[in-house]
RNA sequence: GCGGCAAUAGUCUAGCGGUAGGACACGGGCUUCCCAAGCCUGUAACCCGGGUUCGAAUCCCGGUUGCCGCACCA
């Protein structure tokens, strides 16, 4: 609130889609709320994220947020999040203790001496009912999840079961997901806790590289930056063969990220995908790609994580667990199968959409700002105004306006100040069709669409509209 | 977490020790036959807690939040 806001978050907080957490007590520094138009966005999304992976064949399961700390000891999240930290006594400078640098070692910044500074974990703990036992001894340790994908893991025989003992098969999750981050910024880009979207594609090892359908996406163009060699636009295909992406189910499902990112209104010119290096890899990823978004204000950001999980978090858990993982084979002794992960970031695809929805255009002396979303993730489909603020036009309006609720549910009605002020209004929240009622209706049960993009208006019949509005919705999804 | 800077209506801001002002937005009314027009009118703010002072939005201290840099981002 003090520097001078970027024009996207401004228009999303003054319009009701982005609200800082906890507000009326100063806020808490990496939530926030979602307004009522940043709600319907995001269960829009939602929506149509569920149907894109639906129609892959995959199935969605719903896993708790809290799991105890036995998941996380098998998961590795537990090892790897709770490294000790030390801090500089000179400087105050913050430490992650490595083999270089150890409590009463030298502070690399100021040569100052470095000493303890407690557990730096990530994870969220806390206590699964009574939290002592008669003996005093701690007990029900457990962890809001940093990731919705365990869920999926510890699944893992009775997803089996539900998909009658056959691979591959993919199982979709959507929810929460909590990080206690050092130093959340930056709007939904850092939260401390965040809505996730994942996949997990369960494969035979051997099989990663006959993905059924990868002939649909082989000669898809995606732009790369390789761990290794330029950033350049390639063919999924070219990529897997020489080897940049590790495999063709990899392959196939980074082709599926850019659609899905299409289709939802992120440009392709503003997306890249770029391999991790080695030593910036998660624990569990022998290969990751994040699909990442060009922000004007934030610069290459990831949206979305494509992993190549091998089969560290199947065998993690049999080992844990004592629980056999492993998928009979006809020719094979069991196999423990391999996953590929692609996980989104929704929070974040949020953000990328409010930016690449908003533009800016000069209309005679004043500055028309409009959120040009697709119109499925519009959170008002339509808008319904009589032309004048007449008696006879209002009545009519609140006629269209019922009606019209029925069939597109997400409607607005809006008699107030001018017919200008009104459209100005709705393009601001990105609404993609205003109906306005005007006297040539009274007479002919005609009215004027006015289009938010073009801002070119066709008279169409009362009946027809919302069959007119609604193939228009539809056009996108093919 | 560290350092620097900042915080005033819904939004953007003026004021910087002595009655808190504007613009836009929003509500009500008038006007208006299609793109933020005009007129009248109304609502609305000094981040929180301490201190200094006769008096604090203003100065000091602490906290919170935000921005920038460093670190962190499994």
């Amino acid at each position: 609130m003090a520097v001078k806001d970027d024009k996207v978050e401004e228009l999303a907080r003054r319009r009701g889609f982005l609200w800082q957490a906890y507000e009326i007590y100063g806020g808490t520094a990496g939530f926030y709320d979602y307004g009522p138009l940043g709600a319907r966005l995001k269960r829009q999304l939602e929506a149509e994220w569920r149907l894109f992976y639906s129609l892959e064949g995959f199935f969605e399961i719903e896993s708790p947020t809290i799991a105890p700390v036995s998941v996380f000891k098998a998961s590795g999240h537990l090892s790897c999040f709770s490294d000790l930290a030390v801090v500089c006594n000179k400087c105050d400078s913050f430490f992650r203790v490595d083999e270089e640098l150890t409590a009463g070692g030298k502070c690399p910044e100021c040569g100052g001496e470095l000493v303890a500074a407690g557990e730096l974990n990530l994870m969220f703990q806390t206590r699964i009912g009574v939290p002592k036992g008669r003996d005093g001894t701690r007990r029900g340790e457990g962890y809001l999840r940093p990731e919705t994908a365990q869920g999926m893991f510890v699944n893992f025989q009775r997803l089996l079961r539900f998909n009658r003992s056959k691979l591959p098969f993919g199982v979709i999750q959507l929810g929460k997901a909590y990080r206690n981050e050092i130093s959340p910024r930056q709007s939904l880009i850092r939260l401390r806790e965040f809505t996730m979207a994942e996949v997990e594609v369960f494969v035979d090892p051997e099989a990663k590289n006959s993905h059924p359908n990868f002939d649909n996406v082989r000669d898809r163009r995606i732009w790369i930056n390789p761990a290794e060699g330029e950033e350049c636009e390639t063919s999924v295909e070219d990529a897997v063969r020489n080897g940049t992406i590790a495999n063709e189910y990899l392959g196939y499902h980074i082709a599926k990220v850019k659609e899905f990112l299409e289709r939802i209104g992120i440009p392709s010119d503003r997306l890249r995908f770029r391999q991790h290096r080695k030593d910036e890899m998660a624990h569990y990823a022998r290969d990751c790609w994040d699909a990442e978004f060009m922000s004007r204000r934030y610069g290459w950001m990831e949206i979305v994580g494509i992993a190549d999980r091998g089969d560290y978090d199947l065998s993690a858990h049999a080992m844990h667990s004592k629980v056999d993982m492993g998928v009979p084979t006809q020719t094979r002794s069991k196999i423990i199968p391999h996953v590929i992960e692609p996980s989104y970031g929704l929070d974040r695809i949020i953000y990328a959409l409010l930016e690449s929805a908003f533009t800016e255009e000069q209309v005679g002396k004043e500055t028309r700002k409009v959120l040009r979303f697709v119109p499925e993730l519009a959170p008002v489909k339509a808008a319904v105004f009589p032309l004048l603020n007449r008696t006879e036009l209002k009545q009519k309006a609140e006629e269209v306006f019922q009606s019209l609720k029925r069939e597109l549910v997400y409607v607005d009605y809006d008699d107030s100040g001018s017919i200008g002020r009104r459209y100005r209004r709705q393009d601001e929240i990105g609404t993609p069709y205003c109906v306005t009622i005007d006297y040539q209706t009274l007479e002919d049960d005609t009215v004027t669409i006015r289009n938010r993009d073009t801002m070119a208006q066709q008279r169409v019949r009362i009946a027809d509209l919302p069959a007119v509005i609604l193939a228009d919705i539809r056009k996108l999804h093919v």
